[in-house]
DNA sequence: GTGGATGCAAAGAATTTGCAACCAA
DNA sequence: TTGGTTGCAAATTCTTTGCATCCAC
């Protein structure tokens, strides 16, 4: 039976984003792969922060998930989102559906919404004359959980 | 024939946003009054920066403007909206239709996009126990000057 | 007159960069 | 072997905060 560390090793989506490395011609380094899986295991999007915590272990520097964070963009391994106060979450992409998310703007908590009719509008972008189009969206809100608290500060 | 500025004084999109900023029991300052003309007069989403660039003659504080803008954005006459590379620009929203923008991601233009086919998916979220729901989308590519221009740095 | 708002300066947070040592290919 | 990558530290940029002064009400 594998153990979990296995488990993440073996990860077909980890196997993907590392052959998109390759191919681009970077080097697959430790720390590379373990920002990777701490995306993986992110299941979601997550700070540059929360990558930096889970990570404390390997004793990665911040710079070096800052720089392989906009390695991975470039390739479109992750997709930046942001929150509704302006910080910057990514979100790992590579062998999953376009999606959005809903976050909570009491706990942040983010849920992902498998639709997207969206799509369909970069079509009417595309013949205004855009090239490379790519959208992005998120929907905020105040989560069932928030709502039903009484206010903290009440 | 009135002078722009005494056209900007009596613009009723200056004055409604005036008049929310008095009915919230703040002050109608005469920073406050300058960044909402300067917001208005950008006729899209503008950049801290350049509200300060643009207010240079009245010597308006940065810190000033982050504070005015907070206040706009809470009482909702500003809207936040991001570039691809996380900066936030601010967006007039007062007395207008909602909207969305095209970013050129390589000259960074901003096109007002006057559709908006995700308000309907708003009632989903709402559906699934989310209150205050909002939502956030933009479009990203590179327009047609752009791509017809040869790369600089190619 | 009075409390909220501003300007200034300094603090804080987030992100980037230079450079020597390191290691994946 | 060797150039891309990392860690460290310093630099930059962006944003917030404390406080005395000021002015809108």
């Amino acid at each position: 039976m594998p153990s979990p560390e296995q488990r993440s090793e073996n990860d077909p989506n980890l196997k993907q984003a590392v052959g998109m490395l390759h191919k681009a011609g970077y080097r697959v380094t430790q720390p590379r792969i373990s920002i990777l899986k701490a995306l993986i295991a992110a299941d979601g999007p997550i700070k540059i922060e929360d990558i930096h915590q889970s990570l404390k272990e390997e004793n990665c520097d911040l710079a070096t998930i800052y720089r392989c964070i906009a390695t991975f963009e470039k390739l479109g391994i992750v997709r930046r989102c942001f929150f509704p106060d302006g910080s910057s979450l990514f979100d790992f992409v590579v062998g999953g559906e376009h999606h959005h998310h809903i976050i909570c703007t009491s706990c942040q908590k983010v849920e992902t919404l498998d639709v997207c009719v969206v799509a369909g509008l970069e079509r009417l972008v595309h013949n205004r004359g855009y090239r490379n189009v790519s959208h992005m969206l998120e929907f905020f809100g105040v989560c069932e959980d928030c709502s039903e608290k009484p206010s903290e500060e009440a």
